[in-house]
DNA sequence: ATATCATTCAATTAATTTATTGAATGAATA
DNA sequence: TATTCATTCAATAAATTAATTGAATGATAT
């Protein structure tokens, strides 16, 4: 085998896993998973994707390597790999929303309450939970609460949150965090709270890349 | 539109950049191109694709504006739009390399050979340049060379090495570098130099890489 | 041991991607 | 202004990918 040969193979086999990612119910599928492990169905519901379909792609993944396979139980369940896989997908995200004039508007239009919307990163969370008492919820569905958040978070999903406006206490800050950058739960949470007379911010970031900001993360004991 | 619609084009437009990453042609130019900025032909003839071929996939990257166009005299020359980018490649690199065995085992065959093959990072060779009295060597191809080398290189074209072996001092070490770590020009004249009686070593990191280490560069004046 | 049911498979169709060929463009130089 | 030639386009055929449907697995738990 010749240096040609070696470097077609080379660029053809990373090309399989670049393909792998290159489709956006995969991609939303990562986004998931990067939450935690869950059963195909779980991620059928959640990206409304029809159940034969979602698994047909998770096969794709797992013969990509990007997704590891476990049963438990009844369910199997399905998680990244390693976190190779989800600084692939970030890296990813980075460059789309640099590069792609279409992703920035639509986030940005989306979000056009920004009025409504005030946005705090990791090392601001560190601050205020140091010098201020804030109140920080999770958003997301209870079930990846469980899987892993943010130290001392109370879980509000993002589906129940009109549920919590009574019992939440005007006369402190809340920070409302989700999945991500790409995730919209905690927009909607926040802005509901500020037009609620609420003080609300939300976290830029999502709970996957909390670890290397330096941000503690617990789960609930199953 | 509502946020399940929101997503929907996000992740297709996230996906249709990642498409456009996933060939492994399109792959090769860009892992070129972060060399500099090239025409067509010089792609074409590097990577062994016929030239209406390469426009083909250049025009896949452009419209994925991952690449910039830019004509110069007779030339027009295509170059990396911007370090997000190269970013995704390297981390798409790197998930290569841990998750798929083939990729590892193809370039450990390649490399079979590694007791010839002595490679140091780069801050060894931060350390071998302030206190060794080392020589540098550039072994792509001079077109390259003169785009951006580690500033103190000299430029000896990996075709051109036999020619240069009475030239070298057997009493200074030798330390090779190329493209990266999916390049083996390096590691072919490596192994050639040991073998001809020298200290040589090669560097783990290719000229994209050497800046994040702190590595300065230089480039010749057009 | 068997019924349940979460998940995968299989087969079809539609859509997209790729390589190849040769012709067309169009900017730059003489 | 004409000519050169680097690059792109266009058209075709082959290969791959994706969605859909309903049937088949096969491990669990009763």
């Amino acid at each position: 085998m010749n240096s040609r040969e070696v470097k077609t193979a080379l660029y053809k086999e990373i090309a399989t896993v670049t393909k792998a990612l290159g489709n956006p119910h995969r991609l939303e599928i990562l986004d998931l998973l990067a939450q935690g492990p869950v059963p195909v169905e779980y991620i059928s519901e959640h990206i409304n994707l029809p159940l034969a379909n979602a698994s047909q792609h998770l096969q794709v993944l797992k013969k990509a390597n990007l997704v590891n396979v476990e049963r438990k139980g009844k369910y199997i369940f399905y998680a990244l790999s390693n976190d190779h896989v989800y600084d692939v997908w970030k890296s990813l995200r980075k460059l789309g929303f640099n590069q792609n004039q279409e992703v920035q508007k639509l986030v940005d239009e989306y979000r056009q309450q920004r009025e409504d919307l005030q946005v705090i990163c990791a090392e601001e969370l560190i601050q205020k939970l140091e010098t201020n008492d804030i109140i920080l919820v999770d958003v997301r569905p209870d079930e990846e609460y469980r899987l892993g958040h943010i130290q001392g978070a109370v879980s509000i999903p993002y589906t129940e949150i009109r549920e919590y406006l009574k019992e939440l206490p005007v006369d402190k800050e809340i920070v409302a965090y989700c999945r991500g950058p790409l995730c919209m739960m905690a927009d909607n949470v926040v802005q509901l709270l500020n037009r609620s007379g609420f003080k609300a911010y939300r976290l830029d970031v999502g709970v996957p890349e909390c670890e290397s900001f330096g941000i503690a993360l617990e789960a609930v004991a199953t």
